[in-house]
DNA sequence: ATAAATATTGACTGATTAGTCGGTCTATTT
DNA sequence: AAATAGACCGACTAATCAGTCAATATTTAT
């Protein structure tokens, strides 16, 4: 049985991504979640911590998906493709919150110190990639650089596979959507 | 002297982006725009058809951007790399618009007829990668796919270099930079 | 010059909203 | 069993908003 912060949670991702921030009311969070509108302002002083709590959980789920695994592999190679794999499947299987991601990742909703802390969950990701052109395996320049871009055409991967699961099905479309993302990285 | 249709294009433009949609209130792009409340309901129908113009708008005159010159190169990768010149000049110059398209290229707010228009102007170009994918230039697979996934890449270099602008001005960063977006589309 | 059409105004309205507040309920501690 | 604290409720308020409308101004056509 969930508890009712979890309760709003839920119910204000989904209301957010389909009629936006200021097109949601409180109280209909509120009713969706089953509890009282005092009830979510105990748990949040405003809207704006809100949106911004949930952003921050979002991020959080999603990059323990991401490294799941991701220390038994040996080669920079290999850790990539499970990441990759890793962020693809995740996105497929969360889909609202990726459209979440896409409508207010940059909006004015979440604050640029949000933003910082969600970064952090990344980290781990970043330093493989600065070890990878260390080692003259991926492409020499400024590692977030590489991590920003790559990162942009990833996203754009999900969305894809999310708008054509026929697609995303087919083992060779896969293959071949991995090796864009590899060949734009990987030193030439 | 600009219309008052241009004028509340343009004062709803930087207010939806930096409030929201619907936290900006008719009113006060009416006053930005210095024309009265009804004048905005002159124009457009409702809240929502001024929105979508906008986007349509915006979305015109980035698809004129990415055109100039295009047709005077020979070879694909000339084209591209034209292309993908022209694209992230016209993001430089254009934060405001690339932010709106953040925001809203996704939101709940623009209608799926509305993108369908939008997409339209950007035909030529998909049939550049329709011809490069032809003449085995770029990866043998799905148009629409490498369209898309290598359209995300582009779209997060440009922010990238909106937010180091010291970045875009280094000539050898600019370079790495369209290595990656080739790397990624051409045939390996 | 006159008429018709179109552009512009801004006060107004019915509906909606974020957040409050006084008080109730439940669980843990003493 | 009494006391303390935090969870929870939902009616309420002061403010705000999208869109209307009747009147005025300006442009265009005849």
């Amino acid at each position: 049985m969930k508890g009712k912060r979890e309760l709003l949670l839920d119910a204000a991702l989904n209301l957010f991504t389909e009629k936006g921030f200021h097109g949601t009311p409180t109280s209909m969070i509120a009713k969706v979640a089953g509890v009282a509108t005092g009830t979510l302002f105990h748990y949040f002083n405003t809207k704006e911590e809100l949106i911004n709590q949930l952003y921050l959980e979002i991020k959080s789920d999603m990059s323990e998906s991401l490294a799941k695994g991701l220390e038994e592999k040996e080669s920079i190679k290999e850790k990539m493709k499970l990441a990759w794999e890793n962020w693809i499947n995740w996105g497929i299987n969360s889909k609202v919150q990726m459209r979440f991601f896409n409508q207010f990742g940059s909006s004015p909703f979440i604050t640029k110190l949000t933003k910082e802390q969600g970064a952090q969950n990344f980290s781990f990701l970043f330093l493989i990639f600065n070890k990878g052109i260390e080692q003259q395996v991926l492409k020499q320049m400024p590692a977030d650089m590489l991590f920003m871009i790559s990162h942009g055409s990833l996203m754009s991967t999900v969305i894809y596979f999310m708008e054509n699961p026929d697609k995303f099905s087919d083992e060779n479309c896969r293959q071949q959507a991995f090796d864009i993302y590899w060949d734009s990285i990987k030193k030439s």
